[in-house]
DNA sequence: ACCTGAACACCGTTCAAGT
DNA sequence: ACCTGAACACCGTTCAAGT
């Protein structure tokens, strides 16, 4: 099936990628190295020459699933809009593939992925003047939540599609039709929170610059 | 040296119990059903008969690391001090143990332990006529962001017990000293401007319904 | 009611040795 | 440079059986 003979040698891209293709098909829990060295017909111990660890490969591929947050384009953007999108993309990241929340979540937690919302935000908050302390704080506080929101929201989907509450949970209460719409609506709402927030900060930090 | 003979029988609070003071002593990695069981002076599968699954043994001991957030008096506050207060209380809960922020983290994903935040942001929300849609996206935000923040902040503090990065971070850049104090002065900024943007929300919602 | 004993089907990681 | 083979020291969970 495949196009190359049996002896093909791999690299720390193509085991990545291959990872990421089994966690989007077999879910976290099932996501380990005997697998994934199976999925590239070779044995776990040959994945520690590429990664020192299972942490280190599970690392690149959050870096992986980050990717599409460069694409991003925020110049013309205002600071509450670029909050607002940057939060949006993100959680689109992580929704593109089962389980990518929770892999990202400890991944940013270790350090050993870098800020997917930071660097974008400082271009714009410096070209507008914002203190950088003021912009960092708002990357985290988007950051932490978009992760923390999406890992919750993400659960509830793979636990939805494996049936465990669809009969009771509607019938025993007919509000929660309306509690659990999830649709990004309250997830909008978040981030437009955090932005003005932010903007508040702005205006009393030069507030108490000029006067 | 234990007061009682070896006979005795257990119940679900001695297990949460005694698995806290594992998780505090040993950290997450070493929290296994096998250890819980030895330190109860039982075999592993004992445990079973108390919880269905690791998981739900996990989730009682959230809980346990949550308990102290409903001794927050909130009657006599305002709603952005109601923030505050309950975001710094739950990152002080984390705190108190190691590896909490984690293992609180992931039950609250799957769903099995309450908001430690909701209920009681919205007895002042309700107090002051805040819409409850507005006030349990502000809990989300609170909570999803305090946890994710703790627990990055958390992993930061026992790499350097481990003393990971103590000689070169430093001396390399020692911009560092500065660039991570984290004492908290950024976590109650960006509380703050959470709590901002709730007010915010807050105003604009009053606008459109009065005008 | 609460627990044991033994097994099942796995893990991540190391390391000498191969090509 | 990249991988195998084999082992080490573990996991969570099940279940018949004991008291």
């Amino acid at each position: 099936m495949s196009g190359s003979p049996s002896g093909r040698r791999h690299t720390r891209d193509d085991v990545s990628e291959v990872a990421l293709r089994l966690l989007d098909e077999y879910g976290l829990p099932d996501l380990t190295m005997r697998h994934i060295a199976a999925a590239l017909e070779v044995r776990a111990s040959a994945l520690y020459w590429h990664f020192p660890n299972k942490q280190a490969l599970l690392a690149a591929v959050s870096a992986r699933i980050l990717r599409p947050m460069e694409d991003v384009r925020v110049e013309e953007m205002s600071v509450s809009e670029t909050v607002r999108r940057l939060g949006a993309r993100l959680r689109e990241c992580l929704l593109a593939y089962r389980d990518a929340a929770e892999l990202v979540s400890s991944s940013l937690a270790l350090g050993l992925v870098d800020s997917p919302v930071r660097p974008q935000l400082m271009t714009v908050t410096r070209r507008d003047g914002v203190p950088d302390s003021l912009s960092r704080v708002a990357a985290e506080a988007v950051m932490h939540f978009v992760v923390g929101y999406t890992f919750h929201e993400q659960q509830r989907l793979t636990a939805d599609s494996f049936g465990l509450l669809a009969a009771d949970a509607s019938s025993l209460n007919p509000e929660n039709a309306t509690a659990r719409p999830s649709d990004g609506g309250d997830f909008e709402e978040a981030l437009k929170m955090i932005a003005d927030g932010l903007q508040v900060s702005v205006r009393q930090h030069t507030e108490t610059s000029t006067g």
